[in-house]
DNA sequence: CGAAATTTTGATCACGTTCAACTTCAGTGG
DNA sequence: CCACTGAAGTTGAACGTGATCAAAATTTCG
């Protein structure tokens, strides 16, 4: 029903067009493991993007409370989405790396429910939602690629909610620093042996929902039980089997958009 | 570039035909609220879904780490989404009610990565994902509606993170309790006073993230405040002012989707 | 009605918070 | 080059909240 070029033959799963686009957007390289996009696809896309905005760390990019309504894709650096309460106790609700959208939940309600801001210098690419609502008309695969990254969005914070609620610290860390790896892996940010950690102690201890001493005796404590090493903001998993184990980590993978036959 | 029948000249955001439909099927009423659906919109719904399933209390609907690849819309009845862990411990991610949908996530995913179980008696209208998806092809103000909604989906997650992580006992009770009556009045399940709890202390203490007896120490003490009173499940909001203080709730509304033009 | 589930109450204790001090390190300007 | 500053990481001691376990009271349901 869409103008799917015939130009790429090759099968699900396994797209496709533009290599050279994935290599430096983090975002195609995530939407190429659940739909197959031609290079006319990716053209028509980044023309709905109005700009490639460099952002500065520290910089507020949502204020809870207040309508937004542009969609921006991180191609490069780091965000924490956060909320921060009356009794000045701040909880992390996810932390945003590149790949991820800046715009969800906030630009698909009346006023974003949380804030974001730079934990690193960034460069973002910025749409109006307007223009990306408009692309999903001409091209309805823009629409369920949104839906899935939602999906994938949800299912993130789902595992942050039972993390909190029911992990204890140490399977906590566990879980969260092998989450932040696969994702960062999934956008070739990592490598297997571990990753660089982009967050401070208080920042991880404000998504994890525990005091900053007490995260940094866990830390301690996975360092001590021979699970993990780290030096110099770098983690390298020593044990990737007990830790797996410990946090009962299950990773997270996309499911390719069953379209009927074509494509 | 759909087919949008010119018969419903009205404004958004106040749409539309079939008041019927709405009346009946709460995710009718949901949708309404952000996009404009007409009778022939309604119809095609409709027509994608395979059947209306009656479902038993108690009944799984999904299984955590099975491939699950249905949309289920609840047009009656109550479930939770849960995790059960190693420890015997289990986290109550979400209660599913009237208007919402089963797979999300767990159909975007290549396993479901939690459980869901009824948890009264329910009736489901259910459709394979892929019937969803064709439907979008053909009309993708569906595929953009499926965006809406898995937003909103991690909107209530967001909060749920913040609740268990950052907010007491005495506000967390307090903002599950406006959330729960927000969702249900959204759908015509709750008026302004109050509403029926369909839950148990025991699945709300899996959901806040709390013990049994705390749980039920921190009602008592929301109706010792004078807040709330509860008899024979119903809730009743003494002093709705006061509690959404204690709790800081903001609701979350949708914004309607930005059709350029027409529509 | 009887059995099971749910709600309520009480006593004890461990875990994680809080507060405080100290260390280490990177960046900056004298 | 070194002193200064502020941010980040580390360690310790005391306290309090909420978990745990147990049992009774109450309600629901087969």
């Amino acid at each position: 029903m869409t103008d799917l070029s015939p130009r790429i033959a090759e099968k699900h799963g396994r797209p496709c067009a533009a290599g050279q686009a994935a290599r430096d957007d983090p975002l195609v390289a995530r939407l190429q493991s659940f739909v197959a996009l031609t290079r006319a696809d990716l053209d028509s896309f980044y023309a709905t993007m109005e700009a490639e905005q460099p952002i500065k760390k520290r910089r507020d990019l949502v204020l809870d409370g207040y309508e937004f309504c542009k969609l921006g894709f991180i191609k490069d650096g780091f965000a924490a989405r956060y909320k921060l309460l009356r009794n000045g106790k701040r909880q992390i609700i996810n932390f945003l790396l590149p790949g991820d959208m800046v715009g969800m939940p906030g630009s698909f309600l009346d006023r974003a429910p949380n804030s974001v801001i730079a934990i690193s210098d960034m460069t973002l690419q910025v749409c109006a939602l307007s223009a990306f609502v408009a692309l999903c008309g001409r091209q309805p695969k823009f629409a369920l690629a949104l839906s899935w990254l939602a999906a994938q969005e949800a299912a993130i914070y789902a595992e942050h909610i039972i993390d909190i609620g029911r992990r204890s610290p140490l399977e906590r860390l566990a879980h969260f620093l092998l989450e932040i790896h696969s994702r960062l892996n999934g956008v070739g940010r990592a490598d297997d042996a571990g990753f660089d950690l982009p967050f401070t102690q208080e920042m991880m201890s404000d998504a994890l929902g525990l005091s900053v001493p007490h995260l940094n005796r866990t830390l301690a404590r996975l360092r001590a039980e021979g699970l993990i090493a780290v030096n110099e903001r770098r983690v390298e998993f020593s044990d990737a089997k007990a830790l797996a184990l410990l946090a009962q980590f299950q990773p997270i993978h996309p499911t390719p958009i069953p379209f009927a036959a074509d494509d």
